[in-house]
Parts: C-alpha cells; sequence; structure tokens
RNA sequence: CGGGGUGUGGCGUAGCUGGCUAACGCACGUGCUUUGGGAGCACGAGAUCGCGGGUUCGAAUCCCGCCGCCCCGACCA
C-alpha cells in the first residue's frame, strides 16, 4: 500500500482526550478514530490489525474443531424473555422497538442465538459435539467508558459456543478452550494470565478470565509469585490469620464519640484494626437487608457476599434510613439488636475473640463482643477481600495484588439457556437432555490495545509481527531528485506486491521531508524499517532497521528480497 | 447516576474580570528554494467560537437551560 493512497493521517500532537498510551497512540499514528463516547471506527490500518487478531483466534478455535458462522446483531426481544434476560439485565442492554413495535433488543452475546439454533437443529446426540464460533459487534450499553478501545460500548467479540451431551464433554471442551486460549494470547504477543473467576448467578460449575496486567485494569488479581496461583480477587480464598486466644470477657459499653470509621475508632481507643468488627449493610435484588461483618483489617468483597446469600441479581449498598430501619445505627453498626436482616460473618470475625463492634446508638461502641454469644449469624463463611502479603492458598507464600484487563474468558455454562429454550436432544437412553453449553469470549478491540499498551517505546507503536498491519514499511527518501532511489525503492515495492497479499508492505512515496517519514515510520510501528536513499545506495542498497530493537545493517536489494520472501524483478 | 473538568478552523492551544476585523503553532493549497530525523520564504484557503434562550448599544467572553466529550467513583451479561 502506498502510503500516498492510504486513508489515514498522523497527529503531531497528543490529542488532548486521550489518556492511556495506547489509546494516544493509535489516535496519533491514524488506526482509529472516535465517533462517540466507546464507539470508535479503525481506520484501514487498525483494520487489518483486528483482521491479524481474529485470523490467530480463527485458526485456534478451528483447530479444536470450531465451527465459524454468523449471528445477528439484531435479535427479537421475546429470546430474551423466553432466557429471562430481558427481565434481569438492565440498561446496560438497548432496547427498541421496529416498526412493527415489536421489541427488540442489540444482543450483548449470543447464547439465546445459538440455544435457538440447538432447539431448531439438533434432534440426537449423535449430533454433539459441537463447537460454534463467529466474530460479532456487541453493544453494551456501560455507564462509564473508558481508556479508548480498553473499555468500549460496542465492539468486536470472537464468541464461541460448546454445545455436549453432559457436563464431562463440558469439561473437555473447556479444556480445549483453555488450552486455545492459551495459544492465541502466546501467538499475539500478549502475556495473557488465566485467573480463576466468579461463575456469578449464572448457576455455571466453572470459569476462567484472561488477564494481561495493567494499571488501568479494572479488575484486582491475586497472584502468587512463587506458585504461579492466580485468581481474581472476586473469588481469592487467601489464609487468614490466627487469632490469639482469650476468655470471652463481658460486653462493656464505651462512649467513642466522632468514630464513624474503623481508623477514627481504632485510633480513639488505641487498638490495632484488627480488634474491630466492621459493619456493612446492603440490600439484595430480591429486598433483603443485608448485614455483613469483616474485622476491620478486611474489607467486604461483595462478590462472596452475593454468593454466601445466594443473591440473585445485584447488591446495592444500603441508605441511611433503610439501616436504621432495621435496627442499626450507621457508623456505629453491629448485628446486636438488628431486626429483619440477614446476617453474615466472615470466618475470622467468628474466630476472633473480644472485637469491639457498634453499639447501634450514635457514639457508643461494645467491648469484647464475641459472635455466637452475643448475635447469631445466619451465615459464617469467607466474605473478605484478599490483602497484599497475605498468604497464598496454595503454597503458603504472600500473595500480591495487582490490577488486570480481562482480554478473554471462559465459562462453564451449563444448561441455563438451553433449558429456558428447550434446546435437548434425545439420548441413547432414549430421554430428553437439556444440552450442556459453555461460552467463551476474546475482545478483538480489546486485545488491539492491550497489544499496543505492551509493545510500544517512546517514538511509537512497536507491532509484534504476528499482527503487524504490513511487515515492512518503505521509505524512499530523496527519490524525487535521485532517479536511482526511485527506481530502487519502485523495484522493492513491485516485489513485495508481486509475491501476494500477504506479502504486502506499506511504501512511503508521499514527497515528504525525510524526518517526517522516518518519525511516521517509528510512529506507525511496522516490525523492519526499510530505507533506501542515495546514502544507502551508495553504501550498498537497503538500510533494514528492525523497529524493536533499532538495529540497522545496510543489504543488497536482492538480500532483503529474498529475506522478505519476494523474488525480486531484474533491474530495468 | 454522583464528583471534577472541558467544548474556539483538521490537531494542539490563546483570548474568557464585557469592546476593534477572533489570535498563535502545526497541518492544508499554490509557487520557488530545500532534502537522512517533524525544512525555509512568499501568497492563500479554512471558524455559524457545542446548541438554544436571555441580559446589553454591543457577547467567544456575563446569566439560564440543554448537549457532547474526558477523568475519578458507583455500575458492569
Amino acid at each position: 500500500m502506498r502510503l500516498s493512497k492510504l486513508f489515514f493521517t498522523t497527529l503531531r500532537d497528543d490529542p488532548s482526550e486521550a489518556e492511556m498510551a495506547s489509546h494516544r497512540l493509535l489516535l496519533r499514528a491514524g488506526y482509529v478514530r472516535q465517533l462517540g463516547s466507546g464507539i470508535y471506527s479503525l481506520l484501514p490500518l487498525g483494520f487489518r490489525v483486528a483482521k491479524r487478531i481474529e485470523q490467530v483466534i480463527r485458526e485456534e478455535i478451528d483447530r479444536i474443531g470450531g465451527q465459524e458462522m454468523e449471528m445477528p446483531v439484531v435479535h427479537p426481544a421475546e429470546l430474551w424473555k423466553e432466557s429471562g434476560r430481558w427481565y434481569k439485565v438492565g440498561p446496560q442492554l438497548v432496547r427498541f422497538r421496529d416498526r412493527a413495535e415489536r421489541d427488540m433488543v442489540l444482543a450483548l452475546t449470543h447464547e439465546e442465538v445459538v440455544a435457538d439454533l440447538l432447539r431448531d437443529i439438533v434432534r440426537s446426540y449423535r449430533q454433539l459435539p459441537v463447537i460454534v464460533y463467529h466474530f460479532q459487534t456487541k453493544f453494551r450499553d456501560e455507564p462509564r467508558s473508558r481508556g479508548g478501545l480498553i473499555r468500549v460500548r460496542e465492539f468486536v467479540m470472537k464468541d464461541s459456543y460448546s454445545c455436549d451431551r453432559d457436563f464431562a464433554g463440558l469439561d473437555a471442551a473447556y479444556e480445549k478452550h483453555y488450552e486455545a486460549y492459551s495459544r492465541i494470547f502466546e501467538r499475539l504477543s500478549l502475556r495473557a494470565i488465566p485467573v480463576g473467576a466468579d461463575v456469578g448467578m449464572m448457576g455455571g460449575t466453572g470459569a476462567h478470565e484472561f488477564m494481561v496486567l495493567n494499571p488501568a485494569g479494572e479488575d484486582t488479581l491475586v497472584l502468587c509469585e512463587a506458585c504461579g496461583y492466580a485468581a481474581n480477587q472476586q473469588i481469592a480464598a487467601v489464609g487468614k490469620p490466627v487469632p490469639v486466644a482469650e476468655e470471652a470477657l463481658p460486653v462493656e459499653e464505651i462512649e467513642t464519640p466522632d468514630t464513624t470509621t474503623i481508623d477514627s475508632l481504632a485510633a480513639f481507643l488505641g487498638l490495632g484494626r484488627d480488634r474491630t468488627a466492621k459493619a456493612t449493610f446492603f440490600v439484595t435484588g430480591d429486598g433483603r437487608f443485608v448485614v455483613a461483618i469483616v474485622r476491620g483489617d478486611y474489607d467486604v468483597n461483595e462478590t462472596k457476599l452475593v454468593n454466601a446469600i445466594g443473591a440473585t441479581g445485584d447488591l446495592r449498598p444500603a441508605q441511611l434510613e433503610e439501616i436504621r430501619a432495621h435496627g442499626m445505627e450507621p457508623g456505629y453498626g453491629s448485628p446486636i439488636g438488628a431486626r429483619d436482616a440477614v446476617v453474615v460473618v466472615d470466618d475470622l470475625v467468628a474466630r476472633s475473640p473480644n472485637l469491639v463492634a457498634g453499639a447501634n446508638r450514635p457514639g457508643w461502641h461494645l467491648r469484647n463482643v464475641n459472635v455466637g454469644r452475643d448475635f447469631s449469624p445466619d451465615v459464617v463463611v469467607d466474605i473478605a477481600n484478599a490483602r497484599e502479603g497475605d498468604p497464598c492458598p496454595e503454597c503458603g507464600g504472600s500473595v500480591i495484588l495487582r490490577n488486570g484487563i480481562e482480554v478473554g474468558n471462559i465459562f462453564k455454562l451449563g444448561t441455563d439457556y438451553t433449558s429456558a429454550l428447550g434446546a435437548t436432544y434425545l439420548g441413547e437412553d432414549g430421554e430428553r437432555h437439556p444440552i450442556v453449553m459453555g461460552s467463551y469470549g476474546i475482545g478483538v478491540g480489546r486485545v488491539l490495545a492491550c497489544i499496543v499498551e505492551d509493545h510500544r517505546d517512546e517514538k511509537g507503536i512497536v507491532w509484534p509481527p504476528a499482527v503487524a498491519p504490513y511487515a515492512a514499511h518503505l521509505v524512499a527518501i530523496g527519490a524525487g531528485r535521485d532517479a536511482a532511489v526511485a527506481e530502487a525503492a519502485e523495484r522493492l515495492y513491485a516485489a513485495a506486491c508481486a509475491a501476494g497479499p500477504e506479502h504486502e508492505i506499506l511504501y512511503d512515496d508521499r514527497d515528504e521531508s525525510p524526518g517526517v517519514k522516518l518519525t511516521d515510520a517509528e510512529l506507525l510501528g511496522m516490525p523492519t524499517i526499510l530505507t533506501v536513499s542515495p546514502r544507502s545506495l551508495a553504501a550498498g542498497g537497503v538500510e533494514v532497521r528492525v523497529r524493536a530493537t533499532g538495529a540497522t545493517s545496510i543489504k543488497s536489494l536482492e538480500l532483503v528480497a529474498s529475506e522478505m520472501g519476494w523474488s525480486i524483478g531484474p533491474q530495468d
């Protein structure tokens, strides 16, 4: 592709809106443009990268037996009503009506459509297992998009769906995807860490997320450098300290003015935060009021809390008046005297004697509170967030906390969708069984941005060869004055073109100054920069620069061509 | 949805305590010169100052409303 014809432009100045490095570079180098909040166009260069990423994914999903197809973006709401998601999912799901006033949705994912196709097509166990997948646009009306392509509202996702006779089949499909994903991210030069993840309310039996470490990541990962343990903080079950045994002492009410936070309380009493019990208050989607108690030196983990009480739907923080209505005092709260509340206590709190807890009276706390004696929890289970330095559940070493961006996920769905939609097959036993599904996603645009995050320098993007839009960037310097330069550059370009589409290169034939061309070449980030100039010809041919290392050498046109896999024609 | 910003040619900005004809750098067009690290000179084109009201003799500038975008938080199948 001749740069003089390419639909793009580079920017000298950083766009003021772009905070993340990948976003800034992709805008400046002319790979993407923003249309609205969380809505982007991929310009020809960006589109080529996306297609190369897709091709890597396609090859690996094909390799585990995936069959590529395509499902629609717009769905009749009926399907989503059947699965229940029409009612469960909030405003993230875009709903609208067509001209006949039929409810429609923009797809968040395609489980419903797959289940619908299964009930149409699959009759017998002989037709299973099957894996189908597609690359398709999703629209999720996120309340807040950010970070350029990292978190958007409209995006292309590779989503595959495994369809099996039973859970053993699902386990096998899941394992295949796990391995395929590992190969995909390796080929894409992305260091994606598989972490155990929450299965959520889908009732599935297992889930992993593939995470790329990045300070801007919105998930917190719990990692052990000693043994490789990795989990999303949502589910990480780390070790907890063993409290020193003490006799349970009598409860004592003490005045503690202006101590609505654990820090202020601990400071006022001159105690460690680990001698306090922290109460937080939530309301479940089905209207239950929940008091969660963790020790003062921990934070509540809402995912664990949701799982502990089997809440369907969301948990939201309780309002002050709701807390009082259940017999507790915000800032000075404890379950002692609580009414109509589900009391969930962290296991460590249950083992810790003589804690300071709220007296449910402004300005007062209670000393020597002991779980079981002073109040009775409904549930005792781990509901605390792992902290940096906590013991690794696998090896006992210290865990670290890092932020991660989720680039892929694999999920054992089970039979929720197929049961809801009646997607069954007739088994060998002559009985009808629901088909067992798994779903597996990779966000193409997010992967693209994450690659740039990890493969760049102060001059621009440094594409890994596997995803670079073009293998090389040919720069002709002084072609306007020197016929030999023009001829050599054209000859190289013709050789690349003749070698087939997969050998196509970028050819900067613009009438620009050398500085502009070289700066743009580094900004755009092709793996190899070939420079033809009077100087290079005098030195024996073409200057070959490896973008990643900056190493340069002079090679003859013929050698360059053979190394790039082209056959070069004779000199005119 | 809360908090904080911001909106002026394609990009980055100045002007914003009310006053000339809206300014500057880059980019863009034409011509000449230049040519291995974001060239120089000359001429030129390009802006309903986010939108709608209001105050005023006069509004980019002040007031009200709305919208867009960015960041932090809440949220996130």
